[in-house]
DNA sequence: TGCATAGTTGCACTATAACGCAACAAAGAT
DNA sequence: ATCTTTGTTGCGTTATAGTGCAACTATGCA
């Protein structure tokens, strides 16, 4: 039963809803950076939901170079299949503008790559 | 949001999902003592959870004499389809012997009504 | 080798949530 | 009217979860 308990846990915060709706509308990886700029969240927490939903299985890991990329999980059961179609339905504001910002991260990709870190000044890290 | 992020922190916990999956499964209304017999738990906990579920905009509730049945709210959106879709793909075994024991429940129904309380013993309240 | 960039983790704090018990309310039965 | 049955609620306890800050790791660059 905690698989299942498991997903919707990682489905009842509103910042791991919101990468959930991003990855899977988008049916691309994301790395930390951009979520970062995306949903103008501190890096630190976007690095420990996105852990959080790596741990719930819905959503797996990659590194290449510095950058650390996430992204759904391969569908095979049917339940992540109406899960997932079902997140699509919610009509909420905040998701549609997060789909504008992750637009304008894809459009200074390089070559399919986030090569630029965070760009919105207030979530840099500070300079020491 | 928080619509959203309620109705999966509402199927986040073990006890919950069992209530809606014998919700869903069976389309009917259940009242407070089935659940109460049918998933072993005290009576104080379920009504407690079926509160939770209530709030949350998932089931809705229906006072008949000394007995309140709770049942799914009427579906309309594509979402709650979907969910609801999702929660029914579920196979865990604890969900099938609901469903047995769910059975058991009707079977001592009369005209469709529940008029016997709590068989379970260690389940009955105090007598005082 | 040192510095910047990208990301993670530990800690303290606060908030939320589940549980058991006991008291309570509401409705019907005697 | 009183008792029984059905269900709810408040309280104290314990466990879990989210946040911000600061320290840390890891990779690449000059």
């Amino acid at each position: 039963m905690n698989t299942y308990t498991d997903f919707f846990k990682a489905l009842s915060d509103e910042t791991r809803l919101r990468m959930l709706n991003l990855l899977i509308v988008s049916e691309a990886e994301l790395c930390v950076c951009e979520f970062t700029d995306i949903m103008e969240t501190p890096t630190y927490n976007i690095s420990k939901h996105l852990k959080i939903l790596k741990n719930s299985g819905l959503v797996s890991e990659r590194k290449e170079g510095r950058w650390v990329y996430f992204g759904l999980i391969p569908v095979k059961e049917k339940f992540l299949t109406l899960l997932f179609e079902a997140i699509k339905e919610i009509s909420e504001p905040k998701l549609k503008t997060d789909l504008i910002e992750l637009q304008k991260r894809f459009d200074i990709r390089v070559k399919g790559k986030c090569l630029l870190g965070i760009q919105k000044e207030h979530l840099k890290p500070l300079n020491t």
